[in-house]
DNA sequence: AAAGGGTTCAACCGCGTGAAT
DNA sequence: AATTCACGCGGTTGAACCCTT
């Protein structure tokens, strides 16, 4: 029995959302908030699933959201609260101990022996107000990256790159678990 | 001006988690 | 204890935009 799809998929829209929708939204969730969103759409009056409309409000909608490129200030944080919230695949042998407090690290797996440790971009949005996780790995992955790689630093280890390779001689790009992606 | 490649980011998908039953 | 379900998260995709040739 496998699980079941979030919403009825049959006759629902996707893809960019317009004004009209926006605004059913905003006006909906403005004056009633939201106590379930599987029926949000449904009350809003949209042919869009719960799950669509969740992350077009917190994403995009929110009135508290602050719009732009992150400043300095920002950016330094973020990438202060990437080293220490760990990398979304940091291969650790399941036999060597945990490099930082276990409560850090909440969505932890173990694939073929080996720690597979999850990036919380929530909780890094979560130190940043009006910003969202969404927008915070997006520009994780096109500027921050690039501005460490350029730096001479691994965006994954935050350590210089040569000193990152000779502490994890075992290439993570050769794990298939592992983030692969140049 | 146009073609092609690169970049950005909104939106989607699949899965983990925890509450409810 | 097992199952079901909704929510939230992180990774990925793809269309639109930008830049270079």
């Amino acid at each position: 029995m496998g699980r079941q799809p979030c919403c009825e998929k049959v006759g629902l829209k996707k893809g960019p959302w317009t004004a009209e929708e926006d605004q059913k939204l905003v006006a909906f969730l403005l004056s009633h908030g939201h106590c379930c969103w599987r029926l949000v759409p449904k009350l809003a009056g949209l042919l869009r699933c719960g799950k669509s409309c969740r992350l077009r409000w917190t994403n995009y909608l929110r009135p508290d959201l602050k719009r732009g490129l992150l400043s300095d200030d920002e950016e330094k944080l973020v990438i202060d609260l990437h080293s220490q919230l760990g990398n979304r695949c940091v291969c650790v042998s399941s036999s060597t101990p945990p490099l930082r407090s276990p409560d850090i690290f909440l969505h932890v797996r173990v694939v073929n022996s080996v720690l597979v440790l999850r990036h919380r971009w929530s909780k890094i949005a979560a130190r940043l107000p009006g910003r969202t996780d969404n927008e915070i790995k997006n520009h994780w992955n096109t500027h921050i990256r690039k501005k460490l790689k350029k730096m001479g630093l691994d965006p994954v280890t935050h350590q210089p790159v040569a000193a990152s390779r000779a502490a994890h001689p075992e290439d993570p790009q050769q794990d298939p678990h592992c983030d692969g992606k140049a």
